[in-house]
RNA sequence: GCUCCGGUAGUGUAGUCCGGCCAAUCAUGUCGGCCUUUCGAGCCGAUGACUCGGGUUCGAAUCCCGGCCGGAGCACCA
């Protein structure tokens, strides 16, 4: 025993090279199992075999939202990872829960996203289809038409008892099934039959079609009886040849419930992945919520800053890079993820550092006029759009001693050397400013703070719009004329903005830091 | 309550399937330094994690059992 664990010791003692060695001068056949060399960033789906097939199906009942993103994201990586295709499916069968204005808002942000799409399809559409379908399962003898009251058959459900609709002939079904349209909401609904003694009791028999008195929205009264989604996921999924389905693991028993779906129907069942809640720091993500407060008055629309719509967050400057990498990352975990804003900004600030051309603007202007400023020292100051990319040109900034400067930089600075960016150095004391020198190496000396200003003569009037949605109004140097909208900048010292509108205002959005 | 699932630094993530190269990856954040005419960016450095307890094993983030914590579902919504 003590020899063994000396030896042991011995041979842990050395390194995996020299143990190598060892095994093969000793003629022992390499046993290490291969590990698989995974591509880096997004996990591989599994069982890929070709091409894939993909969906992205959102139920149009507002703009798409951080959470959407991820699916949407997610699918489309992969389809062109493996190549294939990307059906995106409107998924409408709950009249009541519809957003007229969802369906195109849907395809605006998914076209926001980068995110293109191979086929549309809408399931209102395709109700008849799903009628069809049902009539083949009850022919299957594989659903029942169920006329209990819910309650009464969620009783007998729980204690793994069949109601007596479920041993009716086909014959009978078939019948009830034919007056369905012709019942009230309530009355009558299709079952799926599963397994009463199914473990969960949620799995079992759950329903596939019920009655809905209610115009919808697209298709008017034209049908009474709609399919339930887990009915109307699973024929599509199999008709369209999804390979693989990425979901929320919300639905996880809906997938095991569409299992039974497709095992009476004799299909091969794609793909489930699941993945698990995204979570988002101080933004209520979910479309009812932001509709009440909209609707309310609480917040301005859906693009408001404090929401997590995609139209939100694109109007605060927040880039579909951004996203993209972020989901990326996330991945297809099924543990919960929380996403803090500080992550989304340093991802994002990565992209905008590059691309957003320097300004400067207050928002707490102060008017201050130089005293003493040597006439040499005026003029128009040229400075870089941007620090690191020269060939992008200079503004203009005309400096003749009369200037906004930041409240709060002037109280910080108070009886301090300060410097204007490429101007000149002051002191502010008893509510005097008056020129103190010109070099920077004067600013150095007195280690001076080196401040934005803009030109009082020929400043711009902006607003700046908080992720609270405080609007801060201020001065910016008129350079930013040339802007247009959907511009994002960095106004110096202040943080990465959008220029949303220029007419009637110039109204910026703030990015961040 | 019932069914199912998860838990790696502040946050996100790699590694877990197939135990040893993991005193644990990368990103973001935070702190410090350098540089810079922004409190930005860049560069350099620091920081900081395997939920806990048992078990199996020469060896456990990885396998097993239990606890704790968290989440999802339990609709005639999706």
């Amino acid at each position: 025993m003590k020899l063994a664990a000396e030896i042991v010791e011995e041979v842990n003692s050395l390194t995996l090279e020299k143990q190598n060695l060892e095994i093969e001068k000793k003629g022992f056949q390499e046993t290490i199992k291969e590990k698989k060399a995974e591509e880096k960033g997004l996990i591989d789906l599994p069982h890929v075999e070709g091409e894939v097939v993909l969906r992205f199906a959102p139920n149009p009942s507002g703009p798409l939202h951080i959470g959407h993103a991820r699916a949407a994201i997610l699918n489309h990586e992969y389809v062109k990872r493996y190549g294939g295709n990307l059906i995106l499916r409107l998924e409408d069968t709950d009249p009541r829960r519809i957003d007229p204005e969802a369906y195109h808002m849907i395809d605006e942000d998914l076209t926001w996203l980068g995110v293109e799409w191979q086929k549309k399809i809408i399931q209102s559409n395709r109700i008849a289809l799903y009628h069809q379908y049902a009539e083949k399962l009850i022919k299957l003898g594989q659903a029942y038409m169920c006329t209990c009251p819910g309650d009464e058959f969620r009783k007998l459900k729980d204690n793994s008892q069949a109601c007596s609709c479920r041993d009716l002939s086909i014959a009978d079904n078939l019948k009830r099934w034919k007056e369905m349209p012709f019942m009230s909401e309530g009355e009558a609904v299709l079952r799926v039959k599963t397994d009463l003694q199914h473990k969960n009791p949620a799995i079992r028999d759950w329903v596939a079609m019920r009655i809905v008195d209610f115009e919808h929205p697209r298709i008017g009264t034209k049908f009474k009886v709609y399919p339930m989604m887990n009915f109307a996921v699973t024929v599509d999924d199999h008709l369209l040849n999804i390979t693989h389905v990425l979901r929320g693991k919300d639905h996880l028993a809906n997938s095991e419930k569409q299992k039974y779906l497709y095992h009476h129907f004799g299909w091969t069942v794609p793909e489930f992945i699941h993945y698990g809640r995204l979570k988002m720091e101080d933004v209520a993500l979910s479309t009812s919520q932001a509709r009440k407060g909209i609707d309310d008055g609480v917040y301005t629309g859906w693009d408001d800053p404090r929401l997590g719509t995609l139209r939100a967050i694109s109007k605060r400057g927040i880039k579909k890079e951004t996203l993209k990498e972020l989901m990326l990352e996330i991945g297809v975990k099924i543990a919960d993820t929380t996403i803090t804003w500080k992550k989304i900004y340093g991802l994002n600030r990565n992209i905008l550092e590059e691309k957003a051309n320097r300004y400067f603007a207050v928002f707490h202007p102060q008017k201050l006029t130089i005293k003493g400023l040597p006439e040499s020292s005026k003029g128009i100051i040229k400075r870089l759009k941007h620090p690191d990319f020269p060939d992008r040109g200079y503004r203009m900034l005309p400096f003749n001693g009369i200037v906004y400067l930041d409240q709060t930089d002037l109280e910080r600075n108070e009886n301090k050397v300060l410097r204007l960016m490429d101007a000149v150095n002051i002191i502010f004391k008893d509510e005097k400013t008056v020129f103190h020198s010109s070099s920077l190496e004067q600013a150095r000396k007195y280690k001076a703070h080196i401040v934005q200003w803009v030109p009082a003569t020929s400043s711009q009037d902006v607003e700046l719009v908080m992720p609270d949605n405080t609007i801060l109004k201020g001065l910016a140097e008129p350079s930013i004329t040339e802007l247009n909208p959907n511009d994002v900048v960095q106004l110096e010292r202040v943080g990465f903005a959008r220029l949303d509108e220029i007419q009637p205002k110039k109204r910026f959005y703030f990015a961040h830091k």
